[in-house]
DNA sequence: AATGAATGAGAATTCATTCAT
DNA sequence: GATGAATGAATTCTCATTCAT
């Protein structure tokens, strides 16, 4: 039952927003009573926070796993990384999207939880474009923390467009956005 | 007063999320009564809108005067565009943050006078990179629709990080953004 | 509009209990709605806390004009006392009720606005008893705040029981408690 | 079992009152379910009659104990039902504070098993009084039915104020209350 | 141009209670 | 004896909105 509640209100939180649905529709839409929510949570943002915090965690740990493989290249993993956000967007897409979204609505408390992991996200990223620069792979002169944010930027907002199933594939894009970023776009 | 009005709500709405702040919040910063507002809004929504269409028209503006330079190359041209972006985040920045988040919120009817704007601006920024291939400045292998939505991403994200008054000024980010875009981060 | 949802308030608290009687029990018996509760009150306790206020603030002021009589002997104004609460309880009968009862129903933050009010009473109680201990009047070998809660019990408990309009009369109890008081019960 | 619940309970009515106590409270303190608690008492208001009625009870039982000794004199009676109740307070002093607060929620059907023995009560106070004055003991001019709310005042009110341990002890205060109503409180 | 009283619909949340296991 | 999932009705409170003045 819980897990079918936090798939219902992520569908409804997507479409509507979070503060715009109401406990009633989520329980509606499962055909269950008011009181069978807070029986599994506590709270409205409770349950945000749990959609919050396991979209983050899966984001992490596949992170880590595609850190940890010693022999790739700094691109390659870049590759990943991008991959991964833009491959979120298409099959967990909804959770990404009310992360995204939805993040000013949690108190102070809940997003000391929430903010440390999203660092930890950029932070590694960041880590990995050092080292690119550092192993002579990526351009020396160019500044790790604005390139991190440029990277980010440029996966996590195609939670804005992105349409599965649509014109452009997940690897097609991931695969350009790849090549954008490292060879530019200008003509040699 | 209505300019009051506008500019107190953007704060708030920025701080606290557009349905978390109630007409009540508004009025009471401006020390006046409820009566008032609906004297010059009809509705909430009409006011989110308001904000909503300065802003892009705005941003259209600034677009079209970049573009209409026939002399410049494009790779000018899209500086310029970034450059609008970020300085925008870093003036107008309340409004675009709520641009960004509080869109779902806007009914249907309200949304088929913003999206096709929004899309404008996209549209525009698509024409250019398509301009720069056929003459040659950018690379014909890329995919002029994920190259813009590239484009867009990297700027558009920085409503999330970017910190006016920072460590990193509007120019240095503009500047790296571009160079990062045109010629890479890899190491030829 | 206040002043009828505090009166209204009074007797359903009286009759019911404060938790027990809803906002919707009280707006119903005054034809309103539940917002113009809320455009008085801000909350339920807020109620609550009215009553209590002008209920203790009366009782203490009345009490405040009794003592100031510099004539009259303590004996005398022990009777004022005691006439006084009774007759609290036979006229603003409802208020005293409330005050009794649902004093534990506030939060820590209001009683403290609450019980140095209460405390007051007693004290002024005591100093009079002290006085009359003094002058002669009242045995020096009674503690005085013995004495005191004698008193006021005896008064106060007559909320318990007390029927306005029934086989006593208001006076008929007061001055019997006084004389109690101060004769005793025993045969000399 | 029921007996931890009913121990537990009082502490917590007492506390917080009983409408501000919730069956969770109750069972949580105790480290049982809900199910638990239905299966020992039908309902919330089932169990404060418990309470109410082995208070009562327990009060007439040891009553009638004391009006039992025919050769005691009506003052000896009085000063024991004196001590009685503020003993009362001291030792099941949470149980007192229940049964005198929480009384207006139980439903008339309830009500009508303890009202009986609540003026039960009364009413053996007032037949002890009424012999003290046919016996000589008491003054033949005061009111019976006066006296003895009089006395019950004084003594219950002590439920109020009473603080086992502080600076005044139960015999203390028993003591005084019993001179004070014998000889009453001027000096002769 | 602005106020302030009032509305009414709906929100989140609480909680006593039931019942199959 | 006890559990835990589920209910449903009620509760406090919020808030956009209206309107006479």
């Amino acid at each position: 039952m819980k897990g079918k509640i936090i798939e219902s209100s992520i569908r409804l939180f997507e479409r509507r927003g979070f503060a715009e649905t109401s406990i009633q529709d989520i329980v509606e839409t499962l055909g269950v009573t008011k009181g069978t929510f807070y029986y599994y949570f506590s709270s409205k943002e409770e349950l945000l926070m749990d959609i919050h915090l396991s979209y983050i965690d899966g984001l992490i740990a596949r992170q880590e796993e595609i850190l940890r493989d010693a022999s790739a290249p700094a691109s390659a993993k870049i590759r990943g990384i991008i991959s991964l956000l833009i491959h979120d967007i298409q099959c967990q897409g909804l959770s990404a999207k009310v992360f995204f979204r939805e993040m000013k609505i949690l108190s102070e408390e809940k997003l000391r939880q929430i903010v440390p992991k999203r660092d930890l996200f950029r932070f590694n990223t960041e880590q990995l474009v050092k080292e690119g620069i550092k192993n002579g792979e990526f351009r020396p002169d160019l500044d790790p923390a604005i390139v991190t944010f440029g990277i980010l930027g440029m996966a996590n907002w195609s939670y804005q467009w992105f349409q599965p199933g649509g014109r452009l594939t997940e690897d097609a894009v991931s695969d350009m956005f790849v090549d954008m970023l490292l060879t530019g776009i200008a003509v040699k």
